[in-house]
Formats: C-alpha cells, sequence, structure tokens
DNA sequence: CGTCGCTTTGACACCTCTCAAGGGGGGTGG
DNA sequence: CCACCCCCCTTGAGAGGTGTCAAAGCGACG
C-alpha cells in the first residue's frame, strides 16, 4: 500500500527493513476523497498527518478579495501535512485537487515511531525539508519569472516529481488539472495561463490537454524553464546525513 | 551571547535550563562580517550551521538572465541555514545583507546536542518548518498580492518577527536595507520599489527612510498588506506538542 | 570639493489582467 | 437516442500595473 512514499524514501535515504515495516504499521486508516474536498482548513488543529497515496493535494490560502494561491502541489507517495506534526496548527489550507487516496497517520503514531526508531526522524524531517526548497523555487518563478517560463519550470518539476514514484516518463504524465487550477499554482489567471499552454505548444514543447501532459522537447522545455532540478535532491546522497 | 535565539526559541516552546546550557556549547565561533558577502552558495556542502546573533541575512537564488530573488530575510536569533542539517546541500546561496554577527556551529555539534536530548529535535525541526509557513507566506505576495499590497505585507512581517526578539516596537525599526534589496525579496524592481515606498508614505502609513522603518499606522498598514500573523506561530502553544 | 552609491522622477513600452463572448465535449434527463 | 446544459477552454479588445531606460538629485565620505 505503501510502495510510493517508501520509494520517495528511499530514493534519498538507507532505509532499513524493520523500519519500512514500522512506517507501514502507522496508517490508521485508508480513506477516497472525489476532487475539490477540503482536508483541513488555515487555523485548524490537527492530531493526525496524512500520506497521499494517488492523486494530488494542494496547500492554498484565500485572500480577502477572493483570489487563491497554492503553494505547493502534492503528488502520490508525498505527506502533505507532515509538517503539522511540530507546527500543531495549520497556516494554509489543504484540498484535494484530483480524486485522492489517503493515509491517515495518527500524530502520536508519529511520535511512538520516532521513538523506537530515532534514525527516522532526520528522514521525516527531510522531508519539510524539502517541501521547504521546493517553497523556495516557486518563491523565485512567482518573483521573477515570466508567465511561459514559470507554466514550463512548473511542467519540468512535475515530471521530476512524479518520475521518482513511477508515475512520469520524458514522454509525459497525467495531470487532470484544468486551467484554473494551474493558474492558481502560477500566479496568473485562467485567461493567461490559456494563451501560455498555447504559446508552449505552438512552439512544440509541450501540449497539455484532457488532463495529461506530451513533453514533445523536454530539453527545449527546461531550458525556457531555466530549469535546475538541483533544489529537489534527487541526488541520492542528499539525504545521507544525521 | 546567544540570548536572542534563546529568546525566539522560548518564546514558542518550553525549554529546559539544561537545554539552554547545552544549546550554548555547540557554538565553536563567531565571526562578524561585513554587508554583501557571501556565505555559500548554491550546490555547497556544509558541515555547520551558523546562528544570527546581529545582522540580516538573505537567502537567494540567481537567474541565468541575472535577475534575483530573495526568498527569505533571517533577523537575529534565526538560523539560517539550520536545514543544512538534514539537506546537506544547498538549493540556494545566502549572504550578509547588513554587518552580521554569527555563530557557527558544526554539524556534529547538533547531533551530539540532538542525541543527548532528543526533546530538542522536534523543537528544531519546528524552526525549519516556521521558515516554511514564511515562504508559503510569500508565495502568495509573490503570487497575488500588488506591489504596495506586498511591501506592507513585508515590513508587517518584520515588525512581527523582530519584535519577538526585542528589535521592533509598534513604532517601527531599524532596517538597513536599500531599495534594491528590498526589491529582490518582493519580486520588484528597485524603480518600482521606491514608487510603493512613496505611496505608503504619502498615505500616511509608514515611512522607510535611511535604514529605518517608521510605523505611522500599523492598523492601516496591516490592512493594507491583509496582514494575518497567523503564520509566524507567535502563539506560544505552537510548539507545545512533540 | 569631488566622487560614488543610492534615491527620485519622468516617459514610454509591454506583460498580464479584466471583461466579454463564443465554442466544445461529456453527462444527464426526457 | 437526442437535446440540453454545464463546465471548461478559447479568443478578442482594451485597461492597467509594473518594467525599462534615462537623467537628475542628494548625502556620505574621502
Amino acid at each position: 500500500m505503501l510502495e510510493k512514499p517508501l520509494a520517495k524514501l528511499r530514493a534519498r535515504h538507507t532505509v532499513s527493513a524493520e523500519e519500512e515495516d514500522a512506517i507501514r504499521g502507522v496508517v490508521s486508516e485508508v480513506i477516497t476523497h472525489r476532487p475539490d474536498v477540503t482536508l483541513a482548513r488555515e487555523g485548524e488543529l490537527l492530531a493526525h498527518s496524512t500520506i497521499l497515496l494517488d492523486g494530488l493535494i494542494a496547500r492554498f490560502k484565500d485572500l480577502r478579495d477572493g483570489k487563491r494561491q497554492i503553494s505547493h502541489i502534492h503528488v502520490a507517495g508525498d505527506f502533505p501535512d507532515l509538517h503539522s506534526f511540530t507546527l500543531k496548527y495549520l497556516d494554509h489550507s489543504i484540498m484535494t485537487m484530483t480524486p485522492c487516496r489517503i493515509a491517515k497517520v495518527p500524530h502520536e503514531r508519529i511520535s511512538d515511531l520516532l521513538a523506537r526508531f530515532p534514525k527516522l526522524m532526520p528522514k521525516f524531517w527531510f522531508e519539510t525539508n524539502l517541501d521547504a526548497a521546493i517553497h523556495r523555487e516557486w518563491e523565485v518563478s512567482l518573483g521573477r519569472r515570466s508567465a511561459i517560463e514559470r507554466a514550463a519550470h512548473l511542467l519540468c518539476e512535475l515530471q521530476v516529481r512524479l518520475a521518482l514514484v513511477g508515475l512520469a516518463d520524458d514522454g509525459g504524465y497525467a495531470l487532470p488539472l484544468n486551467q484554473t487550477q494551474l493558474a492558481e499554482c502560477l500566479g496568473l489567471t485562467s485567461v493567461h495561463v490559456n494563451r501560455v499552454l498555447r504559446d508552449l505548444r505552438e512552439r512544440g514543447l509541450v501540449e497539455f490537454r484532457s488532463g495529461k501532459v506530451r513533453i514533445e522537447n523536454l530539453a527545449g522545455l527546461k531550458t525556457i524553464a531555466d530549469f535546475d532540478p538541483t533544489y529537489l535532491y534527487v541526488d541520492r546522497r542528499a539525504g545521507q546525513h544525521a
């Protein structure tokens, strides 16, 4: 059941079979959600975290005037609210963007797990630091990249992150989002996202249509995006220490 | 020497006298730097972290075309590269923005400290999660707020964070940055930052001049910024758990 | 007193937003 | 089986916010 989260963990750390078994034991239940379901609201106190088994989940904030900014997209294998283990209440909301299968993990079981396997704590800590690294790259996109660069960059990032759990290859991947959701990630309007996607398509770089990303020129896409995957710490040595 | 970092820690956690003493012991040396000194470059492997005792430090990335985005400003008491303890190499660069006094902390001493006081690990973890929460709020600013809202928001955030270590009150604080540095935080050009600062001044909200922020109307500033300090977890109960 | 870095201002360009309308495809009910 | 409807995509025209380029002002410092 936890193949994807464990694959993600193994990609960056050495994990013993015993530790893997223990991790499998932390799940209290598995739930399926429809798209557009709010799982937790800003300010809410959480007594559990969740592991995303399938689907896409967004962290986001809504502004007074109705504008919404998504600060992170989670893919299968991610821990969308692991930070709630130390932060306690959330500074943002969390919702499903697609149909999702999630595993619930009570905080007390995480505490127990980390007490029994203290070596796992830095690895979980690493996971939240990785989220922060992705946040930083999004700040760079939002602050300094043009609309087309930003869109290209997001598509590159998702290609790498999905490939890590076997859900993407160089030719593309499933991304069942609409243009409004993309716009909420990119700090753009859906109208402009539409124009940008057309531009990317007409340049022969990538086609986004009916929930699928078909990459026609990965190198070209990376060039436009100025994409450097360093921040994703795919290198296995990334988390070896501590 | 570590009054400010300890004050920051105490603001959100219960820390025993014994733990505080141990934390004091992790510092290997204290160094003073001039402004604009790059302390670590993107991709660099770090064997130590640093605690900022005085001054301002930026995390940033430079793009191919010379544009720069600052993803985080650190104030006295912060741990600007604590995440390097688990990430190992950096996904961004770090530089001083002002004269800075920093304490060096070898990673092995952090390991020792956390081995002796396992209860400290979630508290350190919390610190990096707090950084991530700030990143998220900056993403919201960069993605959805107008230039004036963004500038107002940053000034509000720094007011709260500096007040926590005794360096700000409702009337203002020292912020020895120039308009180019502010622009690099806000995803704007220095020319436009200049116009925005004039606007804020003419509205009677805040005056930024010769390295000082003089707040004339804190409530008005917060209103323009749509500022909600939840994400800063100033509430003492924020980190009680785990 | 000159220099240098930073701030300030103006004019204009351009990217993205806003508002509006039409098009297409899949699902649902008659 | 067809027709309608709803959601989403697509496109156009014009507005507006921010960037670019350029020049002058100002203050600290040598």
